[in-house]
DNA sequence: GCGGACTGCTTACCT
DNA sequence: ACAGGTAAGCAGTCCGCG
């Protein structure tokens, strides 16, 4: 049994060898692959043959061959470019590409150890789960002064690791009296480093995972190794840890025991208002992570009593980081396997990524060749060039009872595949318009050939069938979870397609396909929401493929939900073979506020809640969670008192100063580089004055801040919580700001009028709101 | 000089 | 750095007001 960890190529005698990292039974293999020789197509403007000479006249070109493949337009004559090195790529596609004869220049731009695995068909991962990978977590703590980690002056001071087949380690180089089973005094910091390196290399390790090892951990270690002429060869062959630029970001990469950086993992899992590895950890396990506070690291290093605690506290990061990621690998495995990418490289790609890494693995088996990238001006040029998209109906906006909610089933990706939406079927040659899949946008498309995308979805769409299938069938429970885990990458990708037409920078892009889709997203809703009227319903609110409905004058909850269900069968009797509505759920009571911003209770009585303050990250805690209460009086209880009561009360805890720091924090991201904003919200004011103080953020950071008390605006008060003193917030901002607004939409939509709302708003003490 | 109406920028959500 | 549709807050400006 063997599974495919990474792959990359180096140049020996002038030639290139793959090398592929296996790990096969117990043993780690690297094979080598001597014979495959880098390539490119070019397309001809004149006589294919007339380009074929002139290549063939060209430095570094070993062979020439024509060869038939699928463009988008149809067949296409391509010439076949084989080249010495990677590195001779670069140069040559310009010289071909300047040839008169050339029209234009295919797949030159494929990196040489993902072109073999495009071409060779490999899968990594594959019996990841059989086989028992070694995977090691670390995490290290460094003594930095007030905030700022700098690498040239901060010692590391402690290294911990742990391990899926039972050593846990810290290593320091503090001489303390406190003794643990896994802690290990070293002599110093070159030590600590070493040591690490040789249990890497000693446990034989297949996977190395950190939290933000990428951008901190690595490249920390790299730079404090280099002050101690320390090799941090960590790699299967030897080779050092490198720390390379992935666009905005860093990667670091180990050759061969690829390395996972689990926060950007996390970041793309789950939403959730932060990252920090406490928040992840505590969302995945229900349980709170041992923490301490970071900003007194020099207190907890040099107070021989309280040493321990932050022993055990960087124990507990390599043990919880290792535990994240047995939750979160098994997806990462997943589509690994089916878009065929090593996990170093899977781990840190973005969802557009992966669907064209799939799309263009399904091109090499389809014979098709792959468009190019868009340059920038031809990116900016599409973008320039909006589309309409779904469509939301207004919501009869305050309470509901008896609702039944239907959604169409995976909406885009079944339209795509029923009226065959492709680049290559788009008002085709070979149809009538008439006899063709008409559009609401005035294209049509094929109905002789199967598009490559609508092929490629059918064939995710029928493999996540089988999963299901198999799921189903399969009693023992870890199998089940490996089938779940498939099919869910499976249907991750089948999802994305329809974003992927749209997205500008897609070598597939294409806005008419994408239009076409909404449009036809649009028509199918809103027949149905047509026909549901016509059969006696009332249509509270529909978003792009749901549909939310009452039956006004009728009680019975069955006779409603039957009614629904029939309903349902005659909608799907005139859908398309692919299309299919579902029965989603009843739902007791809703209260619809705008479009985007519901809730609803089940049965039990459980609570789901859409677009309003208690889902977002940028409000407070203290005002969400009010504002959950309120829903939860209203709609389970059935009580408005109860709500009032709720409101007073917090009220009174926010003026008379009890409320903690935790519970005011707003969280809000900054999405783009300091320079670039026109105007600074609070959470950039924050940011900037927390920098000055030795705080570092960057695009992509999430900003914790408070509205304290001192400032001329709201953006003035806002702090960073770390400056902030318990007790010192604006009580009148987050009563008027925050509490009131959000409970306030909840009472209104219950159609009190603003006026009742200020009566009673006197009777619950808020009269200076 | 003040407050309400309005606009533009910004964020995070929904599907 | 997958899409468009949407609500909403804050900062700043405009406008009316003897």
């Amino acid at each position: 049994m063997k599974t495919l960890l990474d792959a990359d190529y180096i140049v020996r005698d002038e030639r290139p060898v793959v090398r592929l990292f296996y790990k096969q039974d117990d043993e780690r293999v690297i094979e080598e692959v001597a014979d495959f020789e880098p390539y490119f197509y070019a397309l001809s403007s004149v006589d294919i043959n007339v380009l074929a000479e002139k290549v063939k006249a060209l430095e570094n070109v070993t062979k020439v061959e024509t060869k038939t493949m699928t463009d988008i337009k149809g067949e296409v004559e391509v010439l076949r470019i084989n080249t010495k090195i990677p590195g001779n790529v670069a140069e040559l596609r310009v010289k071909v590409a300047s040839l008169q004869e050339c029209r234009e220049v295919r797949e030159a731009d494929i990196p040489f150890s993902r072109r073999y695995l495009i071409d060779s068909q490999l899968s990594p991962m594959e019996n990841a789960e059989n086989i028992g990978l070694t995977i090691a977590s670390l995490d290290i703590e460094c003594l930095s002064e007030g905030g700022a980690m700098d690498a040239d002056k901060n010692p590391i001071i402690m290294v911990s690791y742990a391990d899926n087949k039972g050593l846990n380690r810290v290593w320091t180089c503090k001489k303390t009296a406190f003794k643990a089973e896994w802690l290990e005094v070293l002599e110093g910091e070159k030590t600590m480093i070493e040591k690490l390196v040789q249990t890497i290399g000693e446990r034989n390790i297949d996977l190395i995972v950190s939290y933000n090892g990428d951008n901190f951990d690595f490249p920390y270690i790299e730079d404090r190794a280099k002050k101690f002429g320390v090799k941090v060869d960590v790699g299967i062959d030897g080779e050092e840890v490198k720390t390379e630029r992935r666009g905005m970001n860093m990667g670091a990469r180990v050759k061969g025991r690829p390395h996972v950086d689990l926060y950007p993992v996390c970041r793309q899992t789950f939403n959730l208002p932060r990252y920090q590895l406490e928040d992840v950890y505590l969302h995945i396990f229900k349980e709170e992570k041992r923490d301490i506070d970071t900003g007194k690291m020099r207190e907890y290093w040099d107070d021989e009593k309280k040493f321990p605690e932050l022993a055990e506290y960087s124990l507990s990061d390599a043990v919880s980081t290792l535990k994240i990621a047995e939750r979160v690998l098994p997806l990462q495995y997943e589509l690994c396997r089916v878009i065929r990418e090593p996990i170093y490289e899977n781990s840190r790609m973005s969802s557009s990524q992966r669907v064209e890494r799939l799309l263009m693995n399904k091109a090499f088996e389809k014979n098709v060749v792959v468009p190019n990238r868009p340059s920038d001006d031809e990116s900016g040029e599409r973008y320039q060039e909006p589309f309409e998209g779904a469509y939301v109906l207004e919501p009869l906006k305050g309470i509901h009872d008896n609702i039944v909610l239907f959604d169409f089933r995976s909406l885009y990706p079944s339209i795509i595949i029923s009226h065959n939406v492709d680049p290559s079927t788009i008002d085709c040659k070979c149809c009538k318009k008439e006899e063709a899949h008409i559009a609401p946008n005035n294209h049509y498309f094929c109905k002789k050939k199967k598009g490559f995308i609508p092929g490629v979805l059918e064939w995710l769409v029928k493999k996540r069938g089988e999963m299901k299938d198999e799921f189903k069938k399969e009693a023992d429970s870890q199998k089940k979870a490996i089938l779940n885990v498939k099919q869910q990458a499976l249907k991750l990708l089948g999802n994305s397609m329809y974003g992927y037409y749209a997205f500008v920078r897609a070598r597939w892009y294409s806005r008419d396909c994408a239009e076409a889709i909404a449009a036809w997203g649009r028509e199918y809703i809103q027949k149905t929401i047509d026909e549901a009227r016509k059969t006696g319903f009332e249509v509270v609110y529909g978003d792009t493929d749901s549909i939310f409905i009452t039956k006004p004058g009728e009680q019975d909850k069955k006779k409603i939900e039957s009614d629904a269900k029939e309903f349902v069968r005659k909608v799907n009797e005139k859908l398309p073979e692919a299309m299919e509505l579902e029965f989603e759920g009843f739902y007791p009571r809703g209260i619809f506020i705008t479009k985007k911003r519901y809730a609803l209770t089940d049965e039990k009585g459980l609570l789901t809640v859409k677009g309003l303050e208690t889902k977002r990250r940028d409000w407070a805690e203290i005002a969400k969670d009010t504002q959950n209460k309120v829903l939860h009086a209203i709609l389970h209880d059935r009580n408005p008192e109860k709500a009032a009561e709720i409101v007073k009360q917090v009220v009174k805890d926010i003026k008379e100063g009890r409320v903690k720091l935790k519970d005011l924090a707003i969280y809000t991201q900054m999405t783009r580089g300091m320079g670039e904003y026109l105007v600074d919200g609070p959470h950039i004011q924050a940011a900037k004055k927390a920098m000055k103080q030795g705080m570092n953020f960057k695009q992509g950071s999430i900003i914790t801040y408070v509205i304290t008390k001192k400032g001329d605006s709201i953006s003035d008060q806002a702090k960073v919580i770390d400056f902030v003193e318990e007790g010192d917030y604006d009580a009148d901002y987050y009563i008027g700001h925050q509490v009131i607004p959000a409970v306030l939409r909840i009472l209104e939509a219950l159609g009190y009028s603003e006026q009742e709302l200020r009566g009673l708003g006197k009777q619950m003490s808020l009269e200076d709101w």
